[in-house]
DNA sequence: TTTGAAAACTTAACACTGTTAATTAAATTT
DNA sequence: AAATTTAATTAACAGTGTTAAGTTTTCAAA
């Protein structure tokens, strides 16, 4: 029946379009200040009939997290070119901070906000792509380990310290607390030296 | 003034009054389901009383934050006991964690909402606590250093660094990511693991 | 002790928020 | 052309932070 497929491709139309104009008024305005109805105005629907589309305001988070990890999917992708695993873990983490600076709002989403996770867990499904990365950080961690480039460790012990580490170099900065730590100006700056420092100091001598 | 300086010590007493009953809500309900009107039916005031003694709800926010900074300081009292700076490091970052876990809201509050920190802003006040624990941070660092135990580096580099882990370690598990990467009953194991690797690898060989 | 001003508090209201139920309009099938 | 299903809207509810205007209480001077 090509009438019922054209239908559903409209609706999944629909679907994008406000899931990408809810990403630009996340991006624009700041997540917390925006309402449905103001993503409603955006598209020239009324606020409820995003309700037809999603379950809750929730709901259309969580899709929006998903479009994040796609971008920063991408940036990684040059990173299967390095072939020193400590050097491929170093260009991964250099790409979070950069990744978390220039789209905090995506990041806030992400890893930050309380909702959307929830709204997950009560799914049961996704983060499907945030798996993947998180996959792809244990494979360089045991690779690295393999080859002898790092004292050996558990390899969850070891990836879980390096992603808390720039979730939180990340999250704080979003959070201007590392200002009570550093000028404003330097915050970036310091950040990657702190990055720096923690590969050359798990480094096997 | 006898009579002046009462009227001062009652007003006082609201505030205070305020700011325990905001928190204890904060502590039961989660953070985002406290509203104005909820704090004033558990004083029994007026929901537009509360502004006769804070600006705006961010400020009750900030006030709050100062008391959690105060509970820390107190987890951290018996810290000046241990004269290994590596071994105080360690037990410093013990308690961050264990803080974290035990009170997820002061530490929300504190560490991950947007609200306070702006309040801060406009204020150009305090943080005060905050601020301080940061200096202890710092000169435990400086100590271990100085005594040779750790490679030498920027004094700010690997503050930043240490908080920035522990930061990412309770800021994640609080928001349900770590579950992404062990199981949800190890969290806590696995947190302390994170930890322990970080402070024998940074430890001069 | 009564008057008048200052302080403390409350009521009413505004402009928002997310969300649901009932209703209308459009598209498709019979 | 009529009936039915689908799509979108209007109206409304219960809640939010906050302000302006009005009320009650407190306290010092007359």
């Amino acid at each position: 029946m090509g009438i019922v497929a054209r239908k559903e491709k409209q609706k999944q139309e629909i679907r994008s379009l406000i899931l990408e104009e809810s990403m630009k008024l996340f991006v624009e305005e700041g997540f917390s200040k925006v309402s449905v109805r103001k993503i409603a105005e955006r598209i020239q629907y009324s606020p409820t009939t995003l309700y037809l589309y999603f379950k809750d305001k929730n709901e259309i988070l969580f899709y929006c997290c998903e479009s994040g990890f796609k971008k920063m999917l991408e940036q990684n992708i040059a990173l299967g070119l390095i072939s020193d695993p400590i050097e491929r873990l170093h260009q991964m983490g250099v790409n979070y901070l950069n990744f978390g600076l220039e789209y905090p709002e995506y990041y806030d989403l992400m890893f930050i906000q309380e909702a959307p996770m929830s709204a997950l867990i009560d799914m049961g499904a996704g983060w499907s792509s945030g798996d993947q990365a998180l996959e792809a950080l244990k494979m360089i961690v045991q690779d690295a380990m393999d080859k002898g480039l790092l004292v050996p460790a558990k390899v969850e012990t070891v990836a879980m310290a390096v992603w808390s580490m720039v979730h939180g170099l990340v999250s704080l900065a979003i959070r201007q607390r590392l200002d009570k730590l550093v000028a404003a100006e330097e915050v970036e700056n310091k950040m990657h030296e702190s990055l720096d420092w923690l590969l050359k100091t798990m480094k096997k001598a």
